[in-house]
DNA sequence: GAAATAGTTGCACACGTGTACATAATATGA
DNA sequence: TCATATTATGTACACGTGTGCAACTATTTC
């Protein structure tokens, strides 16, 4: 059985309403009875009842963080996502709670105001534009992190893939890399549009044909990479010298490909990848990437989060950039001629 | 506003107790007016709010998941607990809630009873064990993840790490190797010195000796485990013909310092690791280690969680072991001689 | 056909907290 | 000194839900 404010009231010899303005550093009660309560409830091990507190205020004390789904994020992804996350939420009293999108099987129901203060999306699939603007209807606060958002009113924190492709690409082209492949991202994803796009920008910026027989396509894990890379070292008889990746999980499974045809990374073939996860720095050679800092969106999304719980200003709305930056390790060649 | 029984009661033309009890399916009330109201209450979009259920029930529907750290946690690991707590709780109306218990330092007080129906400790510090011992007191269900815990009443679910390492160091011994270094674990760790005592019973089985020059202490990260493996590389004339190290981390680390000294891996020195993380099999070459699955662990704990939280059975209490296997890849040679 | 029984539903209160309003206590002003 | 303003506290109700008990209705029993 826990105490009560009652229990401090019999105690203080007030009411419970003193107590609950004491408690809550109301200006109506006296310095000397807010001290006196105080010491009371802290030598009693007082602690409120959140639950009532949740009835009478309307507040959950819950931020929902949803993701797309948990079965297929990228681990790294998935860890740093909520150590942005948490960084702020630990300084308050709201409760971190990870849902996955996936597993409402399109019933969002208890997916409302009354259980969420605040929703943060850490959004991978185009798909997850139905849940978004059913979000969007609830009066919280809802921040997108890691997708460009188009939809009315809502806010979103994501990295300019764009700009990010573009120094990886201009970044083999100065080294004089002139035939230059790629392995897409997943089909539909803004992501895999964004880093071609820089793809393009920096090959036209060289004046170097894009040639589609160096292009394959990928879905964002090792394996397609692995089957992409094989698939450009059969059907060309003159190799690319250098492979840009639409993110690392791809250009891991390239790497694996080109060496098992017995060719060396980056003597033989240059490789670039995208996202920065940790394990870059850990193969042989390491990777040169393009990095995304997914905890610093997901930290800048909580802090957009928080501004609009603080100052109840949900009207007003961000599309927030964070900057990539290409990251040099081993995994590149300067090309002599 | 949202809409509440009472909305459906008037709606209905009975009392708003009636409309509770229908919809929580009491015997009392009558199958029509049961279908009726149910009927009202769908077509209403009428949604339970939950703080007060929480409130008046006497249930937080929160389930606490608390991790030593987030920072310094491998994301893997805490991918794969949070994957395997949620496989559960997805079909239940619970909250996964997801806390460091760095975080609270020291200050445990919005950890109790009204806030969580349940907790999960996923433990990877022996400086856990105050904490562990504090929610032993409170009166709900506590596992502990990933580590033996031998406080009274409490129940864990853990690898069987030294089999674990037993196993993997005697597919070393059986494969000819007689030289087998060892890279230690972290200082203090239950983890490190059940991977050690495998180690030895594996030797001692195949009656090889301990050698002291080809141990290095190491601290579950890469750098300890490129360090660890310089110093025994620097120090021995005769080198070991194979490394366990008592993480995959450790083992990357020591496999690049292998390649750095221009030996290779496994022809030169064969390398285990422990863990089975996912990025083992994307280097090369691809690792040979022991599978312990966190998310397994995970997964089993939970039931046992919800187990106690459906039978308020506190009392009883269980000590769960999950069987480590060895994966067989590529890092291992077979000694020829 | 009255009495006992079983089946439904409503009334009233409870969970722990916060707050508008009323009231009591104290201070201020002439 | 008394009226007034100010400050401090208490009273009573509310948030949305669940449930013991009473009350009412329908059914069974002899």
């Amino acid at each position: 059985m826990s105490i009560t404010i009652k229990d401090i009231a019999k105690l203080a010899g007030v009411s419970h309403a003193t107590v609950s303005r004491a408690l809550n550093d109301s200006p109506l009660i006296s310095d000397k009875t807010k001290d006196r309560i105080k010491k009371i409830a802290k030598d009693n091990n007082y602690i409120p009842n959140y639950s009532a507190k949740s009835l009478k205020l309307d507040k959950s004390y819950n931020i929902g963080v949803f993701l797309s789904a948990l079965e297929g994020t990228s681990p790294s992804f998935f860890y740093s996502s909520i150590k942005g996350v948490n960084r702020l939420m630990k300084e308050r009293n709201y409760n971190l709670v990870v849902k996955a999108i996936d597993d409402l099987n399109g019933d969002y129901s208890i997916v409302n105001s009354k259980h969420y203060d605040g929703i943060l999306v850490v959004s991978q699939k185009i798909q997850d534009d139905e849940f978004i603007k059913y979000i969007g209807t609830l009066n919280i606060p809802v921040v997108v992190l890691n997708r460009k958002i188009n939809i009315e009113g809502t806010t979103c924190v994501y990295s300019e893939d764009r700009d990010g492709a573009y120094q990886a690409v201009k970044y083999l082209t100065n080294l004089g890399h002139k035939r230059i492949g790629l392995i897409k991202g997943k089909e539909g994803f803004l992501n895999s549009s964004e880093r071609l796009e820089g793809y393009k920008m920096a090959m036209n910026e060289a004046s170097l044909i894009v040639d589609k027989n160096l292009m394959a396509s990928g879905k964002f894990d090792v394996i397609s990479g692995y089957k992409g890379m094989n698939k450009i070292l059969d059907n060309n008889t003159e190799l690319p010298t250098a492979m840009f990746c639409s993110n690392d999980e791809m250009a891991f499974g390239a790497i694996k490909a080109i060496i098992e045809k017995g060719l060396r990374v980056p003597e033989d073939i240059s490789v670039v990848g995208f996202d920065d996860i940790e394990m870059c720095k850990y193969i042989t050679p390491e990777l040169t990437t393009v990095r995304r800092e997914i905890s610093k969106i997901a930290y800048s999304g909580t802090e957009l989060l928080f501004d609009m719980l603080d100052n109840n200003s949900n009207k007003e709305f961000y599309h927030t950039k964070v900057d990539c930056i290409l990251k040099i390790r081993q995994s590149v060649h300067q090309l002599n001629q």
